[in-house]
DNA sequence: ATTATGACCTATA
DNA sequence: CTATAGGCCATAA
């Protein structure tokens, strides 16, 4: 697997995340077929916001507790407040209503 | 080529 | 319930 086809397709379900959804990185990793390789999306996600700066949604990805883990990499409380402006219910300060807006990347292929 | 690191997850104790 | 340990795969040095 090449690096690109492995970021592109981290890409593709990062975009295709829908506004007050949130999925996790595990999911999307599993999506890709590789179960354990969820760090592997937090640092793609990382490159990507090196590259294409805030571009892509990746604010609608949380761990699997819902907790904002990536928020120190975006300036600010954007990330918190993005998820805000988009209707996403917060359990804690930082940390959203996981059970409640959880969107599945096998969804979208259906 | 080898070692260290990470926006994580699961299993045990 | 909380705490600790190991695994996992791609990148960077």
């Amino acid at each position: 697997m090449k690096r690109e086809d492995f970021y592109h397709k981290v890409y593709d379900v990062v975009s295709e995340i829908p506004p007050g959804r949130v999925t996790t990185y595990g999911a999307i990793a599993g999506y890709l077929g590789v179960r354990s390789g969820a760090r592997m999306v937090g640092y793609a996600l990382n490159n990507l916001i090196s590259k294409e700066g805030e571009n892509y949604p990746a604010h609608r990805v949380v761990n699997r507790l819902g907790q904002l883990t990536g928020r120190a990499y975006f300036p600010g409380d954007s990330m918190r407040e993005r998820l805000e402006q988009e209707g996403v219910e917060f359990t804690e300060e930082y940390t959203v209503d996981i059970e409640n807006h959880f969107w599945d990347p096998s969804l979208n292929l259906k």
